[in-house]
DNA sequence: GCCGTTTTCGGCCCGACTGTTTTCAGTCG
């Protein structure tokens, strides 16, 4: 049983409850208990069973849910959550996620035409049954089909990478007209997140000046959802939707505030500047007895109002980072200029696409110092793998390519480096001699993703204490939005790979993310180094270095926690103390 | 249901927009 898991039952008891007309603030408390737990870097499931006292510090969860959350672990059911699902039916939720229906509304659909799913709203509505119920008329049922239309197309959220390559032509496209002054991403686009439900762009301007015009003519547009002077909406032929809120000079750093989130965040400032007499909204910071504008032009302004240092938009999920901010202990978080070299890429050898030069001449543009060529092995086969003789050949290959550059007189270092398979039994695909020769051991699993918990485990486990490798490549093998990871208990793997020296990759392939932020930030906590890599395949793909770092931001890494910021001697130092 | 530098009881974040309405509830971010 993952947090997340957890997380969702308690999200789903807050939202059939609200179904239910439950007291909100009640209401509230199960949905901020699920945020709480969804962000928690420790293992709950370790936590209930190693009977640690932290839950009982954890802000947000009180005498009620820490049982249920006890339960939960024990028994993996609630009872308290089975019974809202005898009450009510379990897609019940699903129609939630159709914009414009909120509680009251399945409430109300549920009551009297007995809707119970996203299929039976869509054929009511197709039927022109809505518009007899109170309170809803012929535009909202054309609105509900608009809107099921919209969902079945987006199916969900965006990856980070791809939500990027469409926001930031969009931006560059709003920069560039007349009378606008600012433009900036926004919500979880500007936080990081792996995925984005859509793009949020804010934009100051002169009076006068035909932004929202300019925007919804953008090329991109297929659809106009709607149209005001200070907020437009869209969906891009793409599918994503973008939002374009349009401001003062005046208010920009409140609303940039407001609206890169996270909510939980955002609950937490003005809960604090209501303590201290103020009202926080998008407009501004204001005296709330006098209504007095106090700040609002930069989002500095907005934070030292509320007597806290800026916080950087990846961590501003209330997971800790205002009581961090009010202790002078806010991370220096690292930055893609700190890094030195990436040490997990591909070539032609394998299953790249660019030769060992082609990698090596852009890892040289990319400004770093060093880079480290980790192929597969053989038990990969469909990669065509490296078996023990070809890796010798690649080593003295390398070999040669380094001599050139000390001969230029380059500074420029080739590491030599496997990505080793971990076979089913957790022993390494290749010779434990031939692995000796190497640089960097970078181990993996490719293979029998559907093991238990506990076998995947203690696989990992043992190739982290096999004593010959140095970095275990994206831990958890998932694919976001396409494969879950596999189950595998991340603290003991932890544990383990702090006490053999052992460092945790952060894979920084856009659809990997693996380490996930939350397990960074965990790494952080127990000690454990990480290695921030791009996995490469291509050339083109050394680049993908930055959704790494982002990842890493959000997950607080310092450079201090990410062994390629260093330099090769140094690096080279810590790689050798197995 | 949670919480406490006013409080262990009585509060709990803020504003815009939409569609339905004659003053507002519901939804959204």
């Amino acid at each position: 049983m993952e947090n997340i898991e957890i997380a969702k039952i308690f999200h789903e008891i807050a939202d059939l409850l609200e179904i239910k007309n439950e007291n909100p603030f009640r209401v509230r408390s199960y949905r901020n208990a699920g945020h709480v737990i969804a962000e928690l870097p420790e293992n709950l499931k370790s936590i209930v069973e190693n009977d640690e006292p932290i839950l009982d510090e954890i802000s947000g969860i009180g005498k009620s849910i820490h049982e249920k959350i006890v339960e939960i672990v024990k028994t993996g059911k609630c009872k308290f959550h089975d019974e809202l699902l005898k009450e009510l039916p379990p897609t019940i939720l699903e129609l939630l996620q159709v914009s414009g229906i909120g509680p009251k509304k399945v409430q109300l659909l549920y009551k009297e035409l007995g809707i119970q799913s996203v299929s039976d709203l869509e054929k009511a509505a197709k039927a022109h049954k809505i518009h007899t119920l109170a309170g809803m008329g012929e535009k909202t049922e054309e609105n509900i089909l608009k809107a099921i239309e919209n969902l079945k197309q987006s199916k969900g959220r965006f990856k980070l990478g791809i939500a990027m390559t469409y926001a930031v032509p969009l931006i560059e496209y709003l920069k560039n007209i007349d009378g606008v002054i600012h433009v900036s991403e926004a919500g979880s686009l500007r936080r990081r997140k792996e995925t984005i439900g859509d793009i949020d762009i804010l934009v100051a301007c002169k009076k006068g000046s035909r932004v929202m015009d300019r925007f919804i003519a953008y090329p991109e547009v297929r659809e106009v959802l709607a149209k005001g002077d200070t907020k437009s909406t869209v969906i891009l032929r793409c599918g994503l939707q973008a939002d374009v809120r349009v401001l003062d000079k005046k208010s920009y750093g409140a609303a940039l505030q407001y609206f890169t989130g996270s909510k939980a965040h955002n609950i937490a400032i003005r809960e604090r500047a209501k303590k201290m007499g103020l009202k926080v909204s998008e407009y501004g910071v204001f005296d709330e007895k006098t209504d007095k504008w106090i700040a609002g032009e930069t989002e500095e302004d907005v934070y030292r109002a509320v007597g806290l240092p800026w916080i950087p938009p990846e961590i501003r999920e209330n997971a800790g980072e205002i009581e961090s901010a009010l202790n002078d202990k806010l991370p220096h978080l690292i930055d893609v200029k700190d890094l030195k070299g990436d040490l997990h890429v591909h070539t032609t050898e394998t299953d790249g696409a660019s030769t060992l030069d082609e990698m090596v001449e852009s890892a040289i543009k990319q400004g770093y110092e060093y880079i480290a060529i980790t192929d597969h092995s053989k038990a990969v086969s469909i990669a065509h793998g490296l078996d023990e003789k070809r890796v010798l050949r690649q080593i003295e290959e390398i070999d040669k390519l380094n001599k050139r550059f000390t001969v230029y007189g380059s500074r420029f270092t080739v590491l030599k480096g496997i990505e080793v398979d971990i076979k089913a039994d957790g022993s390494l695909d290749l010779d434990k001699d031939v692995l000796a020769k190497l640089d960097v051991v970078v181990a993996a699993v490719h293979s029998r993703f559907n093991m238990t918990e506990g076998e995947m485990t203690a696989r990992i486990v043992k190739a982290i204490s096999s004593g010959i490798v140095h970095i275990i490549a994206h831990p958890t093998g998932r694919l976001i939005n396409e494969r879950m990871p596999y189950a595998v208990n991340m603290t003991e793997v932890l544990r383990a790979t702090k006490m053999h020296n052992v460092i945790m990759e952060l894979n920084s392939y856009p659809d990997r993310l693996d380490l996930n932020d939350i397990h960074c930030k965990l790494a952080k906590e127990m000690g454990v180094m990480i290695a921030i890599s791009t996995d490469s395949h291509s050339r083109f793909h050394l680049e993908n270095i930055r959704f790494g770092i982002y990842t890493a931001r959000r997950g607080w890494l310092e450079k201090k926690d990410v062994l390629n910021t260093m330099p090769l001697n140094k690096a080279l130092k810590i790689l050798k103390r197995k």
